[in-house]
DNA sequence: TAGTGGTCTAGACCACTTA
DNA sequence: AAGTGGTCTAGACCACTAG
């Protein structure tokens, strides 16, 4: 349909309401929304198949292509499951479809007091333990690197780091020292490893996390473990960030929206 | 351009190559791959402009629809954000952008095994506290449940829950003698309340949770609280998992796949 | 006014499943 | 052979920004 002679919907949606709508909802999400209500009103209950493409497209009165967008947003969120030439089948989501953004626990405290202090780097000598997290033989050289993140000027968080040694990449000069957290955490990723993994616990404080935090062993902390990895997924560096448990929380929500 | 007279490229993505691919890589995919990439070694430094859709759209040879696709995508993963009028810019992307998902949390233990068990189900009064979470006046009735689940006949997490008193939805019935902890999870969300917020902390075992866990007061435990809201966002369930540590772990991968 | 991101259309083709 | 999900096209229109 030519657009210059649309009559009752524009590009933008449908048209403004006789009442006068304040936002303009797509009509992809409008759409991808009156099927998650229904997923989780049990209209669709768990298994059973949504209908297909071409009905949405008749009922909801769009093309195709919008249609299928709604159902991609159904997909990422985990509320359904599309199955080549069968249909698209609705998912029973629980509490384990959560997913909890590290953010939500940056995003209070990290600012401009927060500071870095480099506590110790060297050159060692991989353990079998650090040998066979980073793939190298043991006995191969790595830097070994210890930091400590302060902010307003209390121990925060203790960040203790194993490289892969290579000299042709002149990590230690350009990495160690290092002064703004907000280059610290982008060391992480953006300029440096494409790639890592990433574990989350609950630890105690060792003796060793605890002088550099300032409290006292057995004191309750999380524990962010890391192992980032170069393009091809071959690990280069692991290691662990302490932080102490009252500053830190993860949060998410559920839902749409 | 019609199909059946096309000559380079198929409605899949590119022709396979002559060297034969074994796997048919979308074009959407191969676009945002590569653009993560330039966005990743710094060819697009954090806050540049990328190339507009249209230059993207000669570069790779694919339509508007194609490349808005990739961005997409992108953005989701917020590696870049997009700006109505102005164009799409290069984030700085680090550690905080990581999203962990609570099933990785559930995925090696939750099996057949887990069980269960009702340890209390009771109506009381909502104290300030509660009052003022599940949004009632001080006083109000408010159901009051304790659940233990099991995994291989240990303790593996405690569930502490108030629930708002509605005479009109007969909760506690359906909801109390639940006995398989895959309905358990379900009733946090499916047929039960479509929004929720949640929040994870490292907590110590208070004498509550220490004796319905089996283990001592202090110890090291992961707390995931919930307030769970009906459609209007109206707070309907307040409560708190207390996860033994040693079982409980989050994983997140950096990086594209 | 020209350019940009964002939305949408009305088709097409493919790979796959089911009958 | 018919139906389905998934991909892609070659346009269009809108809201917004900037020169």
């Amino acid at each position: 349909m030519d657009k210059r002679s649309a009559e009752k919907t524009v590009a933008g949606g449908t048209l403004p309401a006789g009442g006068g709508a304040d936002q303009v909802v797509p009509a992809y999400r409008r759409i991808a929304n009156a099927l998650a209500d229904r997923v989780n009103l049990g209209v669709y209950p768990p298994g059973s198949r949504l209908p297909s493409g071409s009905e949405l497209c008749r009922e909801f009165g769009v093309s195709p292509m919008t249609v299928r967008k709604a159902m991609t947003i159904l997909e990422s969120r985990g509320l359904v499951a599309g199955v080549k030439g069968r249909g698209t089948f609705a998912r029973s989501v629980d509490l384990s479809d959560t997913s909890f953004r590290l953010d939500s626990l940056t995003g209070e405290w990290l600012d401009e007091t927060a500071e870095i202090r480099l506590l110790s780097a060297s050159m060692t000598r991989a353990d079998d333990k650090v040998a066979a997290t980073l793939a190298v033989a043991p006995g191969d050289r790595v830097i070994f690197v210890r930091r400590l993140v302060l902010h307003n000027g209390d121990p925060a968080m203790y960040h203790t780091e194993y490289i892969v040694y290579d000299p042709r990449r002149p990590l230690v000069e350009s990495q160690l020292q290092l002064t703004s957290l907000h280059a610290f955490l982008d060391s992480g990723r953006a300029r440096r490893f494409p790639r890592g993994e990433l574990t989350l616990t609950a630890v105690k404080l060792d003796a060793d996390s605890a002088r550099a935090l300032g409290e006292s062993e057995g004191d309750l902390a999380l524990c962010l473990e890391h192992v980032f990895q170069d393009g091809s997924r071959a690990p280069v560096s692991w290691g662990w960030f302490i932080l102490r448990a009252e500053l830190f929380r993860l949060k998410a929500r559920l839902g749409p929206e």
